[in-house]
RNA sequence: GCCGACGUAGCUCAGCGGUAGAGCAGCGGUUUCGUAAACCGCAGGUCGCGGGUUCAAUUCCCGCCGUCGGCUCCA
């Protein structure tokens, strides 16, 4: 056998990865959960013979690789639990997860939160029995039989689906011979899970689909070290404090109200941040060579049965009624922009036609995925559709590309995950023309060296996609920016134009959104910021203290000054002692604190305290207003 | 849409079969103060909406609306 750090072992026929291990030391056996064999990402069972000449990379229980291995183990024994607290539980799936694990099961009885800490309870006692996980190969139909008469439908279905050829195994455990059909691999005993959580329970579907029946599903957690629970927890603890929903309440940004479900009503403040990342995208497409239109709000279906959103997306549109017309609220601007460009004749001179929309949409999402600002049924994007020739598809999507990360940058989206969306099964066009749509993403992206993972089945209705992922602060990913190639509108609303051989040609269009949603960037950048947001997007950039009543004149011309320059200030000017007007400036994460006192009446100057903590000195108002402008400028 | 939980003052929350309470915010007053909360007082509620049970419902039951956690990351 070859190890992972190229040492090779002489092993007898029939050996195993634990014998493999042990070979090495015993305390890597006795730590070791499975292997990985010959690079295939799959975690072997410890107990899976080796044949012949193989590599083998051996995963011990507190590897990165082994946490998956620990969660499921932790999810076994959560089922041991919960069926020693309602034996009738029927157990469906319960896989390691990203952040933990669950179990899907169906119960009569309702588990609640205040079960959640018997059910850990009840672990405790198995993981303290510290008893090993055998494994088993089993013969299918029997097994099959044994299921149903159990009335275990789920495992019985799931052993059904299983590859005839497959090896079908069962894992056991616990003086109670706790058995579950299981791929594996687990750890060696019970005692090896040591930090975990029963974190809530929740509906799910068997197997994801609304026809089938709904079971609840208990989320937990496992880590190695208690350390890492800790942190895990802490982050939780951390996501919730930066909840957009409560801070966009708490820093009078944002709210919502029953009378417009899922439709947010932007307070002052909230719409000074919203019109500000409109203007740098306008700042952007001035630069970009984008033309900026406004197009109407509601449409004649006929419209839309062109376009084909009536056949694929009118689950998603509201409809109206217009005198004795059928009408629908836009849902996208892009038929719309369809108009626009035959509105005249075209060129090919006119091409590239880049065309930017910051129109309003609505789409009747589903009242059980709405959520804050994030899912919405009200929105607008920074919108825009290129129409372009063929061959200048590649050289507009590169440009495209720097134009995303540039934007994303700007905000500390550093880290960026693309993925190509094909065909989905809802779909308009020819095979033809999405397979040259799929070719062309493809080999623009490659032309640009970004990597990226297929995501089939992904795409829109009208064309196959590129989605940009970003890492927000927390590291969770967000979905934002969107590059989708449509072959399929130019050809239903039949645009063209002349081309330089004198002949007729249909143009590409390129739909692309880089923030995406305005209303869901900026609830990801609140959570992202905390709320402290950058200088040049404050809502309030600055606040004028004074420390007494007497310092109100020279604060008042600080006011003036600043207000005159464009900064966007306020004044805390009331009777409040100074720390108090310090504290509110900074839970209102007031990027500028300006203390007035008798001293800076007295030299015409201004203490300043820039968030968080940092005090910038005392200062004449030309050299506050000189670092006011380069922040406003560098947008640092 | 489906499953579950929740809905009490502007906000955060307590209460509970006998028609409501705190802190913060607000308003009035006192204080004029140097970098994370001065003090006193006042006001504020159809207890989400509708129905039922009851002598009596914010409280128990049902329906609706809304919010939150989820609804393949597949043995």
């Amino acid at each position: 056998m070859t190890l992972r750090d190229g040492a090779r072992k002489e092993l007898p026929q029939g050996a195993t990865i634990r014998d493999l291990a042990a070979s090495i030391g015993e305390r890597l056996a006795s730590a070791t959960v499975g292997g990985r064999i010959d690079g295939i990402t799959e975690i072997r069972d410890l107990r899976t013979v080796l044949r012949g000449d193989c590599r083998v990379d051996i995963i011990t229980a507190d590897s990165e690789a082994g946490l998956e291995v620990l969660r499921h183990s932790a999810s076994h024994i959560m089922a041991d639990a919960i069926l020693a607290l309602w034996p009738s539980a029927k157990l469906a799936i319960g896989p390691s997860i990203a952040d933990g694990f669950y179990y899907d099961i169906d119960l009569e009885h309702r588990i609640t939160p205040e079960d959640l800490p018997r059910i850990e309870a009840e672990m405790q006692k198995v993981i303290a029995a510290d008893s090993a996980f055998e494994r088993c190969t089993v013969d299918r139909d029997a097994e099959v039989l044994r299921a149903r008469a159990r009335g275990d439908i789920y495992k019985a279905e799931l052993m059904e689906g299983l590859a005839a050829d497959a090896e079908v195994t069962f894992y056991r455990h616990g003086a109670g011979r706790f058995e579950d059909l299981c791929r594996g691999p687990h750890v060696q005993t019970t005692g090896q899970v040591k930090c975990f959580r029963v974190q809530r329970v929740a509906g799910a579907y068997w197997r994801g689909d609304e026809k089938n029946r709904m079971l609840q599903r208990i989320y937990g957690t496992a880590f190695h070290a208690k350390k890492d629970l800790d942190d895990h927890l802490a982050r939780l603890a951390e996501a919730q404090r930066r909840d957009h929903r409560k801070l966009g309440r708490e820093l009078g940004l944002f709210l919502m109200d029953p009378v417009a479900p899922a439709s947010p009503f932007f307070l002052p403040k909230g719409t000074l941040l919203y019109n500000r990342l409109q203007q740098h995208m306008r700042e952007l497409y001035r630069e970009h060579g984008y033309q900026e239109v406004i197009t109407p709000q509601i449409f004649d279906v006929s419209l839309w049965h062109k376009s084909g959103h009536y056949v694929h997306y009118k689950d998603n549109m509201f409809f109206t009624h217009v005198d004795e017309r059928e009408c629908a609220v836009k849902p996208m601007n892009c038929p719309a922009h369809t108009y626009i460009y035959a509105a005249d004749k075209r060129s090919y001179r006119d091409l590239p036609l880049r065309i930017a929309d910051f129109g309003r949409l609505h789409r009747a999402e589903l009242s059980g995925v709405t959520s804050g600002l994030t899912r919405v049924r009200s929105f607008c994007q920074d919108d825009g559709h290129i129409f372009a020739a063929p061959e200048q598809i590649q050289s507009e999507i590169t440009a495209l590309i720097a134009m995303v990360r540039g934007v994303y940058n700007l905000f500390g989206f550093n880290t960026l995950k693309v993925f190509l969306s094909t065909r989905p099964k809802e779909s308009v066009g020819s095979d033809a023309i999405w397979e040259r749509a799929e070719a062309g993403l493809r080999e623009a992206l490659n032309a640009n060296g970004v990597e990226f993972t297929v995501n089939p089945g992904d795409g829109a209705f009208y064309g196959p996609k590129i989605d940009f992922i970003v890492l927000d602060a927390l590291k969770r990913e967000w979905q934002l920016g969107t590059i989708q190639l449509d072959f399929n509108l130019p050809e239903a609303f039949d645009l063209n134009y002349d081309a330089s051989d004198g002949t007729q040609q249909r143009p590409v269009m390129i739909h692309r959104a880089i923030m995406g949603s305005l209303e869901r960037f900026i609830g990801i950048l609140i959570e992202h910021t905390g709320g402290a947001f950058p200088f040049w997007l404050a809502p309030e950039q600055a606040r004028v203290c004074t420390i007494s009543d007497s310092h109100e004149p020279w604060a008042r011309e600080v006011n003036a000054a600043l207000q005159a320059a464009g900064v966007r200030v306020a004044t805390d000017f009331s009777n409040a002692k100074t720390g108090a007007k310090i504290r509110d400036a900074r839970l209102a994460r007031v990027p500028f604190t300006l203390v007035v006192g008798g001293r800076e009446c007295e030299d015409r100057t201004i203490a300043v305290r820039e968030r968080p903590d940092v005090d910038r000195g005392v200062m004449g108002l030309p050299a506050l207003l000189a670092l006011f402008s380069e922040l406003e400028r560098s947008k640092a």
